[in-house]
DNA sequence: TTAATCACG
DNA sequence: ACGTACGTGATTAAC
């Protein structure tokens, strides 16, 4: 026999959405695109095949309902609307089934109950089938038959019901389902029954009499209002029975045997799931192998290698993930023709002798910096795939596996080797074999892609070379006095425990101060400072709302002091202290692949969110140390965002303030306000310049009226004339979002691309939250490009000229460099002219430069 | 693992 | 009438 598993697709894709739309905010993917049901879905459909095995199956879904009643208009008045969030996936769920290598049904005024009973009657003429139907519908259970059984699913299990449980269950056989409908009714799917008998009573009467016929036959001799009840309702019974008949009559189009489980198409299936992003069942799919046989050669001497071809891919994976701290486990190479595994011990010797050959990688940098670890200076690196698919907007992960699934590689996480007990170097040396072999494969379709797209300037002019830029900073660290930490980590200690004591104190009682919820609690019901209310899972305790109700009791502007010195202490005085290394350093690792922008961030440890705004957590600043006889220098640009939004918009009243090197705030502040320099008050120029940093951000009135706390209104006003005042904003804004709708993407002035699939979104907010991404990236991507090209310039000037100082941090708009005292005039003019001349704009760029013997003075 | 908070440009 | 500024990372509490 061969068995058929027949899916209610609708009936599981309303499952698993209902199961998680609870509060109206469920699961969704980063592009706001609602994915709760089809998370389910997927789940069900992989448990049904992986308990039934089948391998014949059939997802059936509705498509209407067939007119067999005249009430059936009201049957389907009944029905509530889906909502919006769950039709949209259902087209995906056709699709994902599509991919499964599963057939799916629908047909025109059928409902897929019809569907499923159409083929369940057709098991039960032939013999070579057997079926089975999964759903959570009793409805179905009318099926049951001798070659025919219902899984029927519960909240966390399910019963398999044949025609023996059927009877023990119910005391009826299968078929009287409908007349248990005809007497109970079913609420769910508005058939009404007879009101008052419900389904203890209806099994009763089905017991003794058989079927609905048998009832009303007898209805006479029936006692009680059950009797009564029957009588006003017969005609409502018989209708019922006539709604929970399913029809068996649908015109298919295809036989049992078209049923079959097909192979289906893995590349699309990964495809869809990167697009919902449902990362885990990426990683579990079992894919089709791409490593083919090729032999993979354990390379013991490296004269193995005499014969290697000239250009050549390689992959070295590590025992973590930071590479500054991480040991060597294997490499994988490749030539094009045969793939080679290099033991820990032979990977500088090998590389050593392949460092003139060209070479491709997937993370030049982690590479480069490993290397250089151990005294090799990694050359010749023509290609690196993570910094390719970034520019190419694929979603790029540390792990090279991330990337080789999109393109329909087989290759385990890293999580396999990382999470095991114990390092298993088979799997490692499969690993990385198969990077190496996926690099060098897929360098051509990049390459390609990136040709199409006019990013290989990007590419080989800005990328590539930035990764040895990034590579040496990181390698070269910034120096920290512990000690500096410590006493300051020690002094907060003493201050953060005074002013807990304060807190617990006013608020009569000791309390987490760090929990939101219990702060909440404390000063919202205890204390009632205010009826501040906000988010889900309590009051909002955020610093908006606690600065409100600064003078409302003095135990607000304390917790704000412990907030701010107990992050303070954790994140930076205890945090850094834990990546200061062996050598006295701390070793940031920037991400070069990760921003929407372009811009960089930093890791392990942040070094691009040092305190500096306040007064106390700008000393932090003091342990960060130049190396001996040397100072840090730091050159930040003045504000370049609104130089390339100047740049952009061509708006002249900009171009002219910057040209003479004016304060841009001020000067915005004299052409809203129609008032001279002289005049322009303090309060004038905050307003300006929280409606200049609103433009750059994709401004909206309610933004820019909870920045400068004015209302909506008058921020609506005030943008207004802004707009009015320099006309080219709103032409060149417009513009931008126009382009953007038209080509689903924004560029950069070096044209690094954005894709914003937001701006497709049917939902107006995630539309309006494209059309604010779409304006603020081609202002901050181009600000990033500017500063990277400037840092390779300099990088290359300094190697050019001897410059022993080094460049070693980047905060977006600034460079930190130490600087040897010997070479400061010339370190100053170098770092100076290279940012200032590096792009041309509409305006000049402008740099400041400070000096001091600690980040704190440099600054 | 996620939400809330806050550090930076 | 919607619910809002753009881009990041680390820590903590609470599930």
């Amino acid at each position: 026999m061969k068995k058929i598993v027949l899916v209610d697709g609708n009936n599981l894709l309303f499952r698993s959405y209902y199961a998680t739309a609870y509060s109206g905010n469920f699961m969704k993917n980063s592009k706001g695109f609602p994915t709760n049901g089809l998370y389910g879905f997927i789940n069900m459909i992989n448990k049904i095949i992986n308990d039934e095995k089948p391998k014949y199956m059939l997802v059936a879904f509705d498509k209407g309902k067939t007119f067999r009643h005249e009430k059936y208009k009201d049957y389907k008045a009944g029905r509530i609307e889906m909502p919006n969030e769950l039709k949209l996936q259902f087209p995906k769920a056709k699709e994902l089934l599509k991919y499964m290598g599963i057939k799916s049904f629908e047909i025109e005024n059928y409902e897929a109950d019809d569907i499923i009973g159409t083929l369940a009657k057709e098991v039960d003429e032939e013999d070579e089938f057997n079926a089975l139907i999964v759903s959570s519908d009793k409805d179905l259970l009318q099926l049951i038959s001798d070659e025919v059984t219902v899984k029927l699913l519960k909240t966390k299990d399910y019963i398999m019901m044949d025609k023996d449980k059927f009877k023990e269950i119910y005391g009826l056989t299968p078929d009287k389902m409908i007349d248990i409908k005809a007497l109970q009714g079913d609420a769910s799917d508005n058939i009404p029954g007879v009101k008052g008998i419900g389904e203890k009573t209806a099994l009763k009467l089905l017991q003794e009499y058989g079927d609905l016929d048998g009832v009303y036959e007898n209805v006479l001799n029936i006692k009680g209002s059950t009797g009564t009840k029957l009588i006003n309702d017969k005609e409502n019974a018989y209708y019922s029975k006539e709604l929970a008949t399913i029809y068996k009559e649908v015109p298919l189009g295809f036989t049992l045997e078209d049923t079959k489980l097909n192979d289906g198409d893995l590349q699309g299936l990964k495809n869809m799931y990167e697009e919902l992003e449902f990362y885990s069942f990426l990683k579990n799919m079992k894919v089709q192998k791409k490593s083919e046989d090729i032999n993979l050669i354990d390379v013991k001497d490296i004269s193995e290698l005499d014969n290697l071809g000239d250009k050549v891919s390689f992959y070295i994976e590590l025992d973590k993930t930071n590479y500054h701290i991480g040991n060597i486990l294997g490499m994988g190479l490749y030539d094009g023709k045969k793939l080679y595994y290099v033991s820990k011990d032979l990977v500088l010797d090998v590389l050593d002798k392949i460092n003139d050959k060209e070479k491709y990688v997937y993370d030049y940098k982690k590479h480069y910096v490993l290397l250089k670890k151990l005294g090799m200076e990694l050359e010749n690196v023509s290609f690196d795939s993570s910094i390719a698919a970034y520019l190419l907007n694929y979603n790029v992960k540390d792990d090279a596996s991330y990337l080789a699934n999109q393109f329909g590689y087989d290759i385990p996480f890293y999580e396999t080797i990382s999470k095991a007990k114990e390092i298993d170097y088979d799997i490692v040396k499969k690993m990385v074999c198969d990077k190496a072999k996926f690099i060098y494969d897929t360098k051509p379709q990049l390459e390609e892609e990136m040709q199409k797209e006019d990013c290989m300037y990007l590419f080989n002019e800005i990328e590539m070379p930035l990764s040895v830029v990034l590579g040496n900073m990181e390698y070269e660290g910034i120096k920290v006095d512990k000690k500096v930490l410590e006493d300051m980590s020690e002094e907060l200690d003493k201050k953060i425990e005074e002013i807990s004591n304060k807190i617990y104190e006013l608020a009569e009682e000791e309390f987490n101060i760090s929990s939101p919820k219990q702060l909440g609690d404390i000063l919202f019901e205890k204390l009632k400072i205010g009826t501040g209310k906000k988010t889900k899972s309590g009051y909002s305790t955020d610093k908006s709302v606690l600065d409100k109700y600064r003078d409302r009791h003095p135990i607000v502007p304390l917790v704000l002091e412990h907030r701010m010195l107990s992050k303070l202490q954790s994140t930076y005085l205890i945090g850094l202290q834990g990546n200061i290394l062996e050598d006295g350093k701390i070793h940031t690792i920037y991400t070069q692949t990760l921003t929407r922008t372009g811009r960089l961030s930093s890791i392990e440890p942040n070094l691009q969110n040092i305190p500096i705004r306040t007064d106390y957590g700008k000393l932090i600043r003091k342990a960060f140390l130049p190396e001996d006889n040397s100072v840090l220098l730091s050159s930040d640009y003045s504000q370049i965002e609104l130089r390339v939004f100047a740049h952009f918009s061509k708006v002249p009243n900009w171009i002219d303030a910057f040209k003479n090197d004016m304060d841009i705030h001020t000067r915005t502040a004299m052409d809203i306000f129609g008032v001279s320099e002289k005049e322009v008050t303090s309060l004038m120029r905050r307003q300006a310049k929280a409606v200049n940093f609103g433009i750059l951000y994709g401004i909206s009135s309610f933004g820019l009226a909870t920045d400068i706390g004015c209302s909506v209104k008058e921020a609506k006003a005030f943008i207004d004339k802004y707009f009015e005042t320099y006309s080219g904003t709103k032409v060149y804004m417009d513009g931008v979002i126009k382009d953007a709708y038209e080509k689903g993407y924004v560029s950069t002035i070096m044209n690094r691309k954005r894709k914003i699939a937001e701006l497709n979104n049917t939902n107006y907010i995630i539309r309006q939250q494209g059309e604010r991404m779409a304006l603020n990236t081609p202002i901050q991507g181009s600000s990033a490009d500017i500063l990277k090209k400037a840092m390779i310039e300099i990088y290359n000037v300094f190697k050019k000229n001897g410059i022993k100082s080094k460049m070693l941090l980047q905060v977006h708009d600034e460079l930190i460099f130490n600087v040897l005292e010997n070479e400061l005039d010339k370190v100053k003019k170098i770092v100076n002219d290279c940012m200032v001349n590096v792009y041309k704009l509409d305006v000049p760029l402008k740099v400041d430069i400070q000096t001091g013997k600690n980040w704190f003075e440099a600054k």
